[in-house]
Formats: C-alpha cells, structure tokens, sequence
RNA sequence: GGCCCCGUCGUCUAGUGGUUAGGACACAUGCCUUUCACGCAUGCAGCACGGGUUCGACUCCCGUCGGGGUCACCA
C-alpha cells in the first residue's frame, strides 16, 4: 500500500474500486454514490473519426466489448468528433466496418441508436450547453478573457525555467470585466481547479494512484468559438449515457483527475476507471508510433487492422490475439474461442506494464485457427483474393469452385492467411509458370535433369489411369528403375511443373493439373533451361 | 524540468517472502517426410541495477537507470 497522504490541508476525493460483481462499499470523502452500484455494466469506445483504427485502439475497444459481454452489459460506440465535423462519414464508416468484420457489436451507438443519443459529440452541443450552464452555477467555472500572447509569455517563462505550466484564474475589476464584455472580447470557459486536495482514484488496472489537485491548472472546457474540449465532453457523455466502466488508453491516467472534478462539480455518479497500458513496437518497450508506419510496413509489419483485413487474416485469430495482449487467463492458455474470452475475460488480469506487439505470435494462432476453419469457409476466404488477381472468374462456376476446394484442401495447413492462397497457390490457376530462380539452379541446373524431365513428360503421358496412386507408384518405379533417390527425382518435378521448391505434395500438384498441364509445363521448362543454359 | 504510470527469457505471460522461476511464440537441433507446412521430441534463453527490511527476496521499501504519459483554447 503506498503511504496515505496525512496532516496536509484539503479533504480527499476517492473512487472506489469497483468490481461490477460485487460493489465496494463507499469510501470516506467522497459523497457521490458508484455508478455500478445498482445498474448493469455499460462500457463505452469513443474513437476519434480520424484515420484508421490501429491494433492498440482496437484492443481497447476489444476489452470493453468483452467486459460489457461478460457482465451481460452494452457496450456503446461514440464518435468523438468535437474537433472536426467535416468529412466525418468516412471515416467513421471505416471504423464501423472494422467494428463489424471484427465481430464487435455495439448496442447503441452510431447506426443503431439508443437512448443516450445521438452519439456523434459534434451532435450534442444542447448537452454540453446544459453541463456548462450547471457547472457555472456551481461557481466552478468562469470565464477566462487571456488572450494567446498573455498565456505564452507565462509558459515560456515556465519552460525556461523548467517548471510546469499552470494556468490559473486571473481575478479582474468588476468594472474590467464591463469592458472586456462591452468591447466582445472572447473569452473561454474554464474550471477553477480547487487547491489543495489530494485525489485518490483506484484503476482497475493501474491500482491506487494519488494525485494532488495542485498538480492541476485551470483547464478549458469551453472554447470561445463555443467548442466544447475533450476532457469536458467526454465527462457530460459518460456521466450522461451512464457508463459504469471508463476503460481506456493509460494517456488518459492523468487527465482522469481534472475528470473527478468534473464529476464532482456535475453532481454525477463516478464511473470505475482503467486505464490500459500502450502497445510496444514489436521486440521493444517502445511506444508504437503512428509516425513510423511506413517503417513498420518495410518491416513487414502491420499496424492498422484494415492491414489485417487486407492480408486475409481471421477476425476470431485477431480477436484472440488481442485479447492476449496484455491480458491472460491462466498462464498457459493461448488459444480462446469468442465465447471463452466473453465468459474468462476480467479486467484484474490485464497487465498494468506495456506489450510490445508481436506479429509472430499474431501469426501462429492465426495458423491454428485457420487449421480449424470448415472448408467451405476457407474457399470463401480465399475466392476473393484470386479474383482479385484474375486467376478465377467472378461469379465461380461449380467446376472452378470444385477445383478451388482441391487446391485449398492440398494447400492444407501451409495456407495460415487467405492472401496466402496467391502466394503458393498461383501455378494452379495460370499456365505461366513463375520461376523461384534459388530452386531452379538447386533442382534444374544439375547433370541429366533434362533427360530426366524427358523421361518423365513420356512417363506422365503413359500413366494410366492417371490419378493419385497410380502417379505415385510410377515416380517410384522410375527412381528405382534408373537408381536415383526419390529426392533427386521428385523436386526437379516439382521445379519443373510448378516452378517453386515449396508447396503441396508433389502428386496432388500432378494430379490437380492434369496429365496435358503437367506435360506441357516440363516442356516449358525444358525450353526455359535450354534458352538461358 | 514537476507530477503520474510501468520494468520476469528476444516477445506474450504465470508468479503476491521459501519454486530446480512454469507455459507459449520465435530461434536451434533431431524425428516424421519427395519439398514446405503440420505433428512429435530436445535445447537455448529471464527476475534492469544499487541499497535496505527479513532467517530468507522476482515478490515489500528507497534510490538509480530505462520506457511511457501529462503539464494545449488536440483527442
């Protein structure tokens, strides 16, 4: 337990720490009852509606959706837009869409409604309006008539002389104020900061953390052009659309106390609040940062989840991934279902140290999971992706989907994302081979290949029947016949009608294409080698 | 710089004073095998550092170092 604060002036606000089933009681010095004292569990995702989702964003989203589900709650989406109101649709149809292939649905929110609305913030000015009219006759709140230069002359003599900078009330003359109102000046709003007080709020994740309100300075909740400011808006909703649980990025830790106050001064019911902890860049404790994307993308790794999608990734592998992240159920369980992870999942096993992303792992369950995918899912996965690329046509005819399902059903568990299915799959869908040239001087440049490719376009010509096992004991009896070792006759075959050194069993790959294809590609080859011998 | 948060293998984590510090990914090796993938087996690897407290610290306290946040009329 750290040291309680004791023998200095200003009485202490605490936010109990709430476990939704089963309430703390009320502790001393704060007089407002807990929001989920008596009610269901409500959890909010307020994004922003700029850019794109990012995995850390979309983490915190996954665990409020999982705590609301857990307790049976609602989880609801808002769209912070206090900011920009322009070319907001997009945006935020982006996010409802990566909401939607993610699996996480929202029960009010954008879209669905519910009776909190409406739930764009840029739509809740008569709210805000009505908060700030509250909280002046609270007398918390007054108006501020600095203008920019007066403030920057303060913090930069702040920053010289490397103290934090803290805006505080400047009292003026009655008859100042007059003027300052008869000659327009604008003039924001902000909250007189009560000195002295020590805050306690007890995070679900972080623990009990103490802060001192002299640590804080007056902040804006009203712009003069009438704006409302984050920390403001973002109270005004919770406390109106009842959020029970604030759970939400650990840069909001500090400006949850300026937030007490607000409450406080509101009149409002104090939600619980946890505050999880950054994503790392992978193998490093280092903040991801937006910034570096495009390094990140040389590296081969993804940040946005629209990546994901892209890449043909599985929602549930996404999910679980996530859900890992930073959280942990027992220690040694890796793989959880939706269902697993709405039933296990609670806020006191999130890790309270950073996670540093970890695209590897990401990887492996997404292999696990597609192993346990249904064919037919698959070859829907995958259909897109071909089409995309022109190797199958669009709608599939029944023999192209029965021909897809061979390929996806040989591929087996090489195919760990549906984008996959390009990568080694291509040779099946087109007649131009691509040459991997490392496997054609390992397989091709060798003594007697080129006879033996010969012998063996003649061999595949005379298979009959020409299907799987017949295939297989004829290689076999050729390698004996001619003393080589199965190696030495198999992968120059592959090479040779499939251009690559890796993929599906090598009479799969011969009997998928048929005896023509297979035939014509060796003839190919041959002429290949012989051109650039 | 003030204040606040964080620090177990490369990575995700278990661990709440007494453990040979456990599991997983990655990596390495072997087996299986026509390649790759899968599977199986084995191995490598960790309590940031320094002081305390204690019979005993990864676990508690303090400091240092490192990472992060905040100190906006951004969110």
């Amino acid at each position: 337990m750290p040291p309680r604060p004791s023998g200095r002036a200003g009485s202490t606000v605490r936010a109990p720490p709430i476990r939704p089933w089963r309430p703390a009681a009320a502790v001393s010095g704060f007089h407002h009852s807990h929001r989920s004292r008596s009610m269901s569990v409500r959890t909010r995702f307020a994004p922003s509606p700029t850019g794109f989702l990012h995995i850390g964003g979309v983490r915190t989203a996954l665990f409020n959706w999982l705590l609301a589900r857990h307790h049976g709650g609602r989880f609801i989406l808002r769209i912070d837009d206090t900011d920009q109101e322009r070319h907001v649709d997009d945006a935020v149809k982006r996010i409802l869409d990566g909401f939607r292939w993610m699996g996480m649905d929202w029960d009010e929110g954008p879209e669905v409604g519910g009776p909190h609305g409406p739930y764009y913030q840029s739509q809740r000015a008569e709210h805000y309006r009505a908060a700030v009219d509250k909280l002046i006759a609270s007398g918390r709140v007054y108006r501020d008539y600095s203008t920019e230069s007066e403030r920057n002359v303060e913090r930069d003599a702040s920053k010289r002389e490397k103290r934090p900078y803290r805006f505080r009330r400047i009292v003026h003359a009655p008859d100042e104020i007059a003027r300052f109102e008869a000659e327009g000046r604008p003039h924001a709003l902000r909250f007189e900061v009560p000195l002295g007080r020590t805050l306690v709020l007890n995070d679900l994740i972080k623990g009990e953390v103490t802060f001192s309100t002299d640590e804080i300075g007056d902040f804006v909740i009203v712009r003069p052009n009438g704006q409302p400011l984050y920390n403001f808006a973002s109270v005004v909703d919770d406390a109106e659309m009842e959020i029970t649980h604030v759970v939400r990025a650990e840069e909001h830790l500090s400006n949850t106390f300026p937030q007490l106050l607000m409450f406080e001064a509101l009149g409002a019911p104090l939600p619980a609040f946890a505050h999880v902890p950054y994503v790392a860049e992978p193998g490093s404790r280092e903040k991801m940062s937006k910034r570096k994307t495009d390094d990140y993308a040389k590296r081969g790794v993804l940040v946005y989840l629209h990546q994901y999608i892209e890449k043909g990734y599985l929602p549930d592998a996404l999910l679980n991934y996530l859900a890992r992240l930073g959280w942990s159920f027992d220690g040694a369980q890796e793989l959880f279902t939706r269902a697993e992870l709405i039933e296990k999942f609670t806020l006191d096993r999130v890790n309270s140290s950073p996670a540093s992303h970890d695209p590897d792992k990401l990887f492996w369950i997404e292999g696990e999971w597609m192993k346990e995918l249904p064919v037919e899912a698959k070859i829907a996965g995958v259909v897109p992706f071909l089409a995309a690329e022109g190797l199958v046509g669009q709608p599939l005819g029944d023999a192209e989907r029965a021909y897809v399902e061979a390929v996806v059903l040989a591929l087996g568990d090489r195919l760990k994302t549906f984008s996959d299915v390009v990568k080694l799959g291509r040779f099946f869908f087109t007649p131009e081979l691509t040459f991997d040239p490392d496997a054609v001087k390992k397989r091709l440049r060798k003594p007697g290949v080129p006879e033996m490719l010969g012998d063996l376009d003649a061999l595949l010509g005379a298979v009959e029947p020409y299907d799987l096992e017949t295939l297989e004991k004829a290689v076999h009896e050729y390698a004996e016949k001619t003393g080589r070792k199965m190696g030495d006759v198999v992968n120059p075959l592959r090479v040779a009608t499939t251009g690559q050194a890796v993929g599906p069993g090598l009479y799969d790959c011969l009997y998928l294409l048929g005896r023509e294809a297979c035939r014509a590609r060796i003839r190919q080859t041959l002429a290949m080698l012989e051109q650039t011998d």
